[in-house]
DNA sequence: TTCATTTGACCCTG
DNA sequence: CAGGGTCAAATGAA
């Protein structure tokens, strides 16, 4: 095809083309001063296109076309960890979702979700699992979750969920929700517990504070309930639809409540 | 061959 | 610097 030089130049121009988007990216994260559907998706353009720049620095480096043998030898690079792009855009916990935590029997919630890492806790007997909602990447989901059994309990499981999962459908909504043994209120959340990480306003579910989000925790909400109820029998379940202590100081008829308007509007207390 | 999980390294926060 | 969250290559299972 054409020649280095003219190999070079294209390089060069889609290379000016890549920065300028960049910089056009950056200042438009500035103005925006987002939310976070819109920071994240600024997020992915930088990202993507600094990991572009990256690749085509060391293409350039090269001079020579993509073939396998020059794949071989980037592999071999940073193999060597001579070529090693950093990270960009990587943001941990940078989402302002909520947490929240449950004690289930299973770690299973009809969710679908793919287990990213896992990590030994110190000064924990098991160690914690992450995952993420498999539409991550096709649908942009954010919600994550941290699974770790209990350090008293090898039956029971801490999980804690982070975000909503955005990409609900007939495909991916739960038949039901875990089998929850029983779930906490930290009601100090929204108070600034001293306990809680500032960039995570955990807000930890309550058997007796329903009006806490639980449709994203448990979309089939009385399905929840009846196995809390079930579980831990001492819990006046009625009592949770007139609960005042919880942060959404508000009633509701558990059988035609809009849940997902909970959580908004939660999110905006919260938050 | 494809896809999910494992695992060690990277990176951020306190 | 330690601890913990995330990434991505390596590995294994279907």
């Amino acid at each position: 095809m054409g020649s280095k030089e003219e190999g070079n130049r294209w390089q060069m121009k889609l290379k000016e083309e890549l920065i300028k988007t960049q910089q056009l990216a950056t200042r438009l994260m500035e103005v925006l001063q987002s939310g976070p559907g819109e920071e994240s998706l600024v997020d992915q353009v930088l990202s993507a296109v600094s990991k572009a720049l990256v690749i085509l620095d060391a293409e350039g480096k090269a001079a020579a076309p993509l073939g396998d043998e020059y794949r071989t030898e980037i592999s071999d690079l940073k193999k060597k960890k001579i070529l090693l792009p950093r990270r960009v855009g990587y943001r941990r916990r940078a989402h302002p979702y909520t947490c929240r935590t449950i004690l289930a029997e299973t770690n299973e919630d009809g969710y679908a979700w793919r287990k990213y890492g896992q990590k030994d806790i110190h000064g924990a007997a098991h160690p914690r699992s992450y995952y993420r909602c498999i539409h991550k990447h096709d649908r942009g989901c954010q919600a994550t979750r941290q699974v770790q059994k209990t350090d008293d309990d090898d039956s029971v499981f801490a999980i804690t969920y982070m975000g909503e999962h955005t990409c609900a459908d007939a495909a991916t909504l739960p038949v039901q929700g875990p089998r929850c043994v029983i779930s906490f209120e930290s009601n100090a959340a929204g108070q600034g517990a001293p306990s809680l990480k500032k960039e995570c306003d955990e807000e930890v579910v309550s058997s007796h504070s329903p009006a806490a989000d639980s449709s994203s925790v448990f979309p089939d909400f009385s399905a929840f309930m009846v196995s809390a109820a079930a579980a831990a029998d001492q819990y006046d379940v009625t009592s949770v639809f007139r609960s005042s202590t919880s942060s959404l100081d508000m009633e509701f008829d558990p059988e035609t409540f809009n849940f997902d308007d909970v959580f908004n509007r939660g999110d905006e207390y919260i938050s």
